[in-house]
DNA sequence: CAGTGGTCTAGACCACAGT
DNA sequence: CTGTGGTCTAGACCACTGT
């Protein structure tokens, strides 16, 4: 049975658990372990690495819910046969695309605090009237229109009155702000362009787009932003990997 | 501190943590429990329901996956302010329109054992010309066309040959054949529908279709099921809750 | 049968938030 | 300071799998 090298460092903040996560799944990546592999048990690996078995275990699940592992009662754990995509999180397209080094622009169309209209009023869970800053920009990459997004922030959560929006995410000002993101409800769908979409985006009139809504909420539960955002299909898709526990 | 009823079967062969999300769950989807109320700490929990206090954790943290919880260090648990949706499952539209009660049927436009083409065999990490099921389907809800489905199946997972797709859902045919679906890959996107497409779904020609591309894999870390699926988006749209751990 | 993961206990110390 | 969740230990018994 493989078990590829993992190193503690017990005077680290970084949990145990994490450290061990981490390094399995480098060894997964780095192919150490390739698909269908079976790594060891969880009670070998508590006892090399000098671990309780419930900190090891915590470990694994990580990994299980990353999709890479799968576990099987009475068989032992297997390494996923599959190509490791990111997963899910709860972050911006302008971290996503920072992160994989391109270079973004962002427009800023409008900025301003309004009255909240029914849609955004519902999905915020606030009284129609309520002032909310409503955003909408258009992201590039390289250049190119990717997305057309317009975001509704109730003005209780945070004043949007002096940021400059071509230098900073939504979600990156959240972060500066200690707004933490926590949970977030998405709804994906697709439909034709109109003329304006068309003309912000540069795509043909009447063109397939991707669309998503999005509510986000805080770690105190509070509704703290409603998105709702046009994607060039032929430019971006939404990628997910499911785990079923 | 409101501490919703919860009681416990010790002879129940659900485990302890499962029966306390599913009730705590349960006083939350029924108003007991409204957005923002804080729940009682995991000790003052695990002390009333004697149980331990890592059970207690685990039960918690069930709903926290789940986007109804939020936990704060230092402050508590609170119930998130959002609607609940459903969140992502390994399940399949079949699945899904059959629990919500709506009346499905399924035309079978193709079921043969094919050589696999690159592009299926790529998904499934299998090499170019192995057998495998293709099947081509378009499923109704209530006589409307809602989705266009074709999958492949590799011919070494299982024999489609004589199954009846209009009566049996694949997942379904899966789970019956104790094929256990763990992982899965999905990419969602939008383009226009084609002159078959359009006509098989009910559309007009070069309207906007929801497209999802999915591998899957099962308890062996095996990839067992390639779909690529075309939607209506006027009929279907794919919603997701997002938890940030 | 032996080996595996699934569940559970009864504690412990720590980091962080709010008072 | 107190109270909270975050991490961790060192065991235990059980259910399921494959031989």
């Amino acid at each position: 049975m493989f078990q590829p090298q993992v190193v503690l460092d017990r005077s680290s903040p970084v949990p145990l658990y994490f450290q061990v996560a981490e390094q399995l799944e480098r060894a997964i990546r780095d192919g150490d372990l390739v698909a269908g592999d079976r790594i060891a048990n969880e009670v070998a690996w508590a006892d090399q690495l000098g671990v309780s078995r419930p900190t090891m275990r915590q470990a694994i699940q990580l990994l299980v819910d990353k999709g890479m592992l799968v576990r099987k009662r009475g068989v032992g754990t297997q390494v996923v046969q599959a190509p490791i995509r990111r997963t899910v999180e709860l972050t911006s397209l302008y971290d996503d695309l920072r992160r994989t080094g391109h270079h973004t622009t962002t427009d800023v169309l409008d900025l301003a605090l309004v009255p909240a209209d029914e849609g955004p009023a519902t999905r915020l869970g606030c009284p129609v009237g309520t002032p909310v800053w409503r955003l909408e920009r258009v992201r590039r990459v390289d250049g190119q229109p990717l997305a057309l997004m317009r975001n509704h922030v109730p003005a209780s959560v945070t004043d949007l009155g002096d940021v400059d929006f071509t230098a900073t995410g939504l979600y990156e000002l959240f972060r500066t702000r200690a707004i933490h993101l926590r949970v977030a409800h998405q709804t994906i769908c697709a439909r034709l362009a109109d003329r304006r979409e068309s003309r912000l985006l540069g795509v043909k009139v009447a063109d397939a787009l991707l669309t998503m809504e999005r509510t986000s909420y805080d770690d105190s539960g509070r509704a703290v932003e409603h998105a709702d955002h046009l994607y060039r299909p032929d430019l971006y898709s939404y990628e997910t990997t499911l785990v079923d526990r």
